[in-house]
DNA sequence: CTTGTCAGTTGAAAGCTTTCAAGTGCAATC
DNA sequence: GATTGCACTTGAAAGCTTTCAACTGACAAG
């Protein structure tokens, strides 16, 4: 590969001068700008990322920190903060954490040396994200922290309105009749899922109703969790009419366990999801679920992070997106029977 | 962050036995290695690897080439290949060409300038990573080649064996009874594509049936290409009785454009994917599929790269990764109606 | 005591860019 | 015609590591 030294000498200028041509720092004269130019055209000239990286004390490198790409949210947010990434300039290292605060520190601490220009963390479980971008920021490294927070952040953030979301789809769920209502939540300590829960509450006490604690069971956010905890609900006498899942994967599990309980959705009992997965259709009956972007969360994230990087001095920025309802069958009017 | 000068300062050592101490690339006396690794340990040095990149001319990032992240069937390959590279050292850089092989030139051009150690890719449409890898290779750089080949791909390479797997799921068609056998196939000038319709073909063959022409049909691989071409082959007479779609996502299309037209899967129309994706159990009914695992595809394909980056020399390998049959409900056997 | 050997250690050079102080040449002004 | 100012241009230095030729010191052999 051709480096700049070869393009000053095939153009008849200095170093500087192709260097100030390539980044515009500088007034060049029109005719010397174009010999420069031709020349890198000509030997396909492209500036090493490394050198310029090391010179600047900063490369084009963003480093995604999120929990696993393999669930089925995720990716979407991944495509979104790459998207906008790449349309300026810059590249995308994935990190994945498994939710291990520890997977998530050795990323955080090993990114370090590559010297990326930003973060977008997705922060796992119990994450030390506030201390650890500390240094990042005395650096001058951007962080933003993407659908949850890890404990007192104040950077910049970019979330849905979970709480918004599930009031609504509670509201939801309580017009259509329902009065004995459970959630199977995500783990508190994630905010997304206490917003969640939050929204819930907020609705129940709305419709001047209460919720017994039993009904209201934690688990992580999977299918697995989501199975568990409902057979525990569908146990349960009264046995609530409505399940609100804290999220879609939760649900698959709920769906599962009405299933194998011999009970029917919606008939026996309703489902309601969070995120509005591309799988909430396809599940029999398709699954009513409150509708997040996750693509819209990463776009958003990388526009504020490259906004910092070109000099954004604003305070903080916390986005909160909308969601919205998405109705399919897994919600029903409750029938008499299922109330005692 | 302090840097290598400041660590031979501390250890009272040059610059070079740092060096050696930290590559294992000389003997180092003992006490001496022992002073850089406590002055290492205080100061919490780790190395630059843009100085370390730049000077050697290759980094520990691997460029990772996509379609699309989004698409369920990638998210494990990833993975796969994430957990390989960063248990080994290495950093994955991510990129979405979208099918799309003008955009997969430039991120293999753009790539180029952050010296990647290697890269792992799953070529788009028309790809012309052949001609771009030997740019590569000519570097040391290592490519990988997965799930899909280039034309002329002579490189190393890891798939699954696309034409056994479909060999096998239309045997088994063939053995719950079906005679009137349709595909809806892959792009063709994807490898992948092609082999699955080969071995659907050979198990025709074998069976001494035929198929006519139109029983096949070819798309996209995705849930809209499935839907349409599967509303025409549900239109012909005789109607196929069962359906063997190139990929899950088609599979979906299929399902849809089945329930549209008043059919019943499997009463009417059976049905066969193939991934198996974790949506395979989503669907009504379940979908059989031919089942591969996108994360062994994944981390195969980055031990094979990482073995040549420590100097694997022999001539490129071509793993053709085992598929299974994962059965479910989605297949039935023919009715009598279906046959004219 | 000299010489040779060898393991271990050193410091400079190289890798490629950006930045900055210093330099060049031209035009305008007196 | 000399001077000043301005607008570019230049080349060296810096950023951090690896590598290599050269060096050091100790020890063995003659």
């Amino acid at each position: 590969m051709a480096n700049m030294k070869d393009i000053a000498k095939i153009a008849r200028v200095s170093l500087g001068t192709v260097s100030h041509v390539l980044n515009n720092s500088a007034n060049v004269r029109p005719h010397l700008r174009e010999r420069v130019l031709d020349a890198v055209q000509k030997a396909g000239y492209q500036p090493s990322q490394l050198a310029r990286g090391l010179r600047r004390d900063k490369t084009n490198v963003i480093g995604m920190i999120i929990p696993d790409i393999t669930n089925p949210f995720f990716p979407g947010v991944v495509r979104g903060a790459e998207d906008t990434a790449f349309a300026n300039g810059y590249r995308l290292i994935l990190c994945n954490t498994d939710n291990d605060h520890a997977k998530e520190l050795a990323h955080l601490k090993e990114l370090q040396t590559y010297l990326p220009a930003g973060l977008i963390v997705i922060p796992s479980n119990f994450s030390d994200l506030t201390a650890q971008a500390e240094c990042y920021r005395k650096a001058g490294t951007g962080v933003v922290c993407v659908d949850r927070l890890p404990r007192n952040w104040a950077g910049d953030s970019v979330t849905a309105d979970n709480q918004e979301g599930a009031l609504e789809a509670t509201r939801y769920l309580l017009q259509v009749g329902h009065r004995e209502l459970a959630m199977i939540v995500g783990p508190q300590h994630l905010t997304n899922a206490k917003d969640r829960l939050n929204g819930f509450r907020k609705a129940i006490r709305e419709a001047k109703l209460h919720v017994k604690p039993e009904y209201i069971q934690e688990t992580s956010f999977d299918k697995n969790g989501g199975y568990t905890k409902a057979l525990i609900l569908l146990r349960l006498i009264p046995r609530p009419t409505a399940i609100f899942a804290g999220n879609d994967m939760i649900a698959l599990g709920v769906l599962r366990a009405i299933r194998e309980s011999g009970l029917r959705c919606p008939e026996d009992v309703s489902v309601m999801g969070f995120d509005d997965l591309d799988i909430a259709e396809l599940t029999s009956p398709p699954l009513s679920s409150v509708s997040q972007s996750g693509y819209q969360l990463g776009t958003t994230a990388a526009h504020i992070l490259i906004g910092r990087l070109h000099g954004d001095k604003n305070p903080a920025r916390h986005i909160v997106l909308k969601t919205s309802l998405s109705i399919r069958n897994s919600v029903a009017a409750p029938t008499d029977m299922g109330v005692s």
